[in-house]
RNA sequence: GGCCCAUUCGUCUAGUGGCCUAGGACACCGCCCUCUCACGGCGGCGGCACGGGUUCGAAUCCCGUAUGGGCCUCCA
């Protein structure tokens, strides 16, 4: 049997990292056995749902690479069919009515059970489980039923869904053992926590993807970096490529654990990708981010400067702090010794031709006569040039930058 | 409160009874490289929550405790 699974957001909002991650476990496992995987809105409640989240969720996951197979679906589609269906459990006694709603009637005793893929055998004893309403009295059905019943619609066989549902399980098992359905395989996979090992919080950590691409990560950093936070290949194997994920992923090593979301090192991996990239996507990545962060520095001045921050910045939103010299004016700092700069700029006025190389060599000369150490002496010049202490490799920026500027600058400072 | 789940370096994890004096990565610290910052190289610090069992032998199995989390909505 050809495995299927389905993406199941409630439009009530952006999409949040943790529910991303779901999501990719979802696409990974989809891709890796060959199956389909299905977007479906659980729109029921839609006195909660937000206009924008549904196009948001999408352009959220096409942003990190994954895609679904056929048109998106919506829970309230298959309202009608599942109200239908309520009605056999009524007519059957599996259901009671209940001040205009329907609730449906646990098993009084006994016990629930599954092997969840990621945690094992799980079990709940009946007589704990309330009587769960499944069609609102306004005839609406609620989640508890519109999920399992959509998931028989759908030939849904792995529901992968945060741990957050293990406790709706019994009931769902329930319901479809009621319905005469055929039972999924369920994996509840862990939460994600923030920097304190507390829940993620909007206050203080990123949590909606739109969050990350604004930070300036990067697709398969980010993919990469999900799919590690409760799930690993093996003992030392950490840069995985999406397409390394889709071969390598499987639903028995994800961990049952909570992971806790390590900024740091996303932004180290992140920096990983950054500098794999060759320089036309690194252009354009960077294009992009100041397109939408509206920083409209001219295109190929952008590109010059691809090989001076290529190895140096692991964040897009770095990118225009290192850079800002070469677009806009600087104001350098009181106190740079002049004597180096004045000498300096006299040099460079006298140079033939204006390129780092030369640039260069004859800096490196001036510092040699003078007595100095390269490292106090390009100092002040990085200073001069630059306005800041730390800038991309100064004979490369002077290039750039042009003589004129370059001995403005020198000549200003 | 009830039910359920989880617990290996600061963080993500490897580990499924002997290969573990617990491996890798990020972070941190030191050294090297070096025009700053990065990159890269080398080295260091640091952990099986606790208590009982089972066993010749336990991070690994069992029980209890503690801690964290989830659910207990006519939310999803």
């Amino acid at each position: 049997m050809s495995v299927r699974v389905r993406m199941a957001p409630s439009p009530t909002g952006f999409l949040h990292i943790g529910g991303v991650r779901t999501f990719l476990f979802n696409w990974l496992f989809a891709r890796q056995q060959g199956g389909e995987i299905l977007l479906r809105i659980e729109n029921t409640d839609t006195s909660r749902e937000v206009e924008e989240a549904t196009e948001q969720i999408q352009r959220s996951l096409r942003w990190l690479g994954v895609d679904w197979d056929g048109p998106v679906r919506f829970q309230l589609d298959t309202a009608e069919r599942a109200v239908e269906l309520a009605h056999e459990l009524l007519a059957k006694g599996y259901a009671y009515e209940d001040d205009g709603a329907i609730r449906f009637r646990q098993p009084t005793d006994g016990v629930v059970s599954w092997t969840d893929a990621v945690r094992g055998h799980i079990e709940f004893r009946n007589d704990v489980l309330k009587d769960p309403v499944i069609v609102r009295s306004n005839g609406r059905p609620l989640y508890n039923f519109a999920s399992p019943v959509d998931d028989i619609l759908d030939g849904i066989t792995h529901v992968i869904r945060g741990e957050d549902h293990v406790s709706n399980t019994p009931t769902q098992i329930n319901i479809l053992q009621a319905l005469d359905a055929e039972l999924p395989v369920y994996a509840h996979v862990p939460n994600i926590n923030g920097e304190n090992g507390r829940k993620l919080s909007k206050r203080r950590d990123a949590v909606a993807l739109d969050d990350f691409v604004d930070a300036g990560y990067i697709p398969p950093a980010l993919m990469n970096f999900l799919a590690l936070l409760g799930w690993s290949y093996d003992d030392k194997t950490t840069i995985m490529s999406p397409s390394e994920l889709v071969e390598r992923f499987s639903l028995d090593r994800v961990v049952p654990s909570p992971a806790t979301f390590d900024y740091k090192k996303l932004d180290w991996m992140n920096g990983v990708y950054l500098r794999e990239l060759d320089e036309d996507e690194y252009a354009h990545s960077l294009e992009t981010w100041l397109r939408e962060h509206d920083i409209d520095w001219p295109v190929d001045r952008v590109r010059a400067t691809v090989p001076l921050v290529h190895e140096k910045i692991e964040k897009l939103s770095q990118y225009p702090d290192f850079v800002r010299f070469l677009f806009e004016d600087v104001q350098p700092p009181d106190g740079v010794d002049g004597r180096i700069v004045e000498a300096a700029a006299d040099r460079l006025a006298a140079l033939d031709s204006w390129n780092a190389a030369s640039i260069e060599q004859a800096l490196r000369m001036l510092v040699d006569e003078l007595g100095e150490k390269p490292r106090t002496a390009f100092q002040p010049i990085r200073l001069a040039v630059t306005g800041a202490k730390v800038s991309p490799g100064l004979f490369e920026s002077l290039e750039l930058l042009g003589r004129q500027a370059a001995l403005e600058r020198l000549r200003a400072a």
